[in-house]
DNA sequence: GGGCGAATTCGAAATAGCCGAACGCGCTCG
DNA sequence: CGAGCGCGTTCGGCTATTTCGAATTCGCCC
């Protein structure tokens, strides 16, 4: 057995299950761009032996994490959807701003969406659409780059958020866009302190976005719920949309057990 | 170690990743009523030591189908929600669908869902919510029970009808629902003459749907269109909805490259 | 501060995964 | 029409990996 250029570098590996994580690999291949894997495909990708990614696509495909095609191929399963609607349903905060968001996006007509921290990113748990779509439910975005990031990354101390920016930098979307560590601790401390930040085109051209932080009864910020609309409609009703959107994160904080100004409490 | 009363039965087992299956078996303990879980409540379920249900947990935790909350316990972890997107955008009769389905619900403000077979079971892909919601994705519904079930079983044969019928029964969800195989025999029938069907109050009391079915390129049944209402409302639009939903039907599987009636063709 | 109950770490015994090689099947091309 | 390729699948022995009892640490409540 020989492990010429595999890098098991000299790290006393953590006590994981081997086979778990390659299975982790394995799924991390399914994407958009290319959604369907044969055996062979995957132990090319994988470095691996044919009867190595065979075994690892028939048990995915037993727990339904994956299922086989016709013609002998792999896709990601449909229990992934009912993980996920599991995963909803059980979250205290998506159940309860689901209200409010309808509400949001029915006095607006403009698109509003519910996220989380997870990691390093920022990831889309709810949506409404509206005139246009901010952001559907499982995409990604990046802390310093829209408006419900940086309502969660004021929940972090800034240490824990500087790791972040050293893991995955500033990239920039928009000529509007945060790139300077220097700008993200400005904001940082401005959302802190005001309770609500904007993107202002920093995300995509022409969308702006509000969003304000949702709390649970310890007072940690759990979620970000932001409402998103074109640059000119958003500037006309600036003040609205804040406003309603404070509201509605409030309302909903207030639902999961938070109670406002812990500060200064009567401890004991 | 004895394995006293877990059944192996005979069975020789196929060469499955047997930490991989574990891992599933944890995976699966994830559910709304119990969605968070320490070791020591896995390995109990799961009767296994618990440094054993502590390796798998923290695994699954690394390639983020778990996460770890403040309190040493997890929960399903939000990459879930990524792995559902790309399946959905991944999948494409449901891309294709998602116009039809805005069309069907903005037209009739009813509730329209797109739904697929998984393993015995219908699976609920997409959604658009109408008065009243009939299913949303990651949903799983019988398939003697749904109108979306009754076309997608009318592209099996029978005898693979039977074997589901078998192993999953005919429960009876209302006073309407099939609860004899004969009977499902006889609507299968009447199913794939006609084209689409019908679930009047089967599936939930004084809930009426049509369903018809989306074909792929090779003519296989891969998906169902379904269009749900008020049973008074439904019976007032009945030839229209009917209508409705065979056309897009229709339009998408068209999209996908179903060249209707490939009987007769005269072959090269 | 002592004492549960929980998660976590350790390490030897042995099970279960690994993978080279052989097989079978459906295409395509000669 | 048959040889040859490329693919998925099966086999089986070597050994790296997982397993799990026991010891350790952590955090909370009395």
């Amino acid at each position: 057995m020989r492990h010429d250029d595999l890098g098991d570098h000299e790290t006393r590996r953590e006590q994981l299950l081997g086979t778990v994580l390659k299975a982790g690999k394995v799924l991390d291949l399914f994407t958009v761009e290319r959604p369907e894997w044969g055996v062979t495909e995957v132990a090319a990708s994988l470095d691996m032996p044919r009867a190595s990614a065979y075994q690892l696509l028939a048990t995915l495909t037993e727990i339904d994490l994956l299922r086989r095609m016709p013609n002998n191929r792999y896709r990601l399963g449909w229990r992934l959807l009912s993980f996920a609607r599991t995963l909803l349903e059980s979250t205290e905060f998506q159940v309860e701003a689901v209200r409010a968001m309808d509400d949001l996006a029915g006095r607006y007509r403009q698109a509003v969406y519910l996220a989380t921290l997870d990691d390093d990113e920022v990831v889309c748990v709810t949506n409404r659409e509206g005139e246009l779509v901010a952001a559907d439910t499982g995409q990604r975005l990046m802390v310093h780059a829209s408006a419900v990031g940086k309502v969660l990354i004021a929940g972090q101390a800034w240490p824990d958020v500087q790791h972040i920016v050293e893991r995955r930098g500033l990239p920039s979307f928009t000529g509007k866009t945060i790139t300077h560590p220097d700008d993200l601790h400005q904001e940082w401390q401005t959302v802190r302190t005001q309770g609500y930040a904007y993107a202002l085109e920093e995300t995509q051209p022409n969308l702006c976005c509000v969003a304000a932080p949702i709390r649970d009864q310890h007072g940690r910020i759990v979620a970000a719920l932001c409402v998103s609309a074109r640059a000119d409609i958003f500037r006309r009703h600036e003040q609205d949309l804040v406003q309603s959107v404070r509201r509605a994160s409030h309302t909903v904080s207030r639902n999961l057990g938070y109670l406002p100004r812990p500060s200064s409490p009567t401890k004991k």
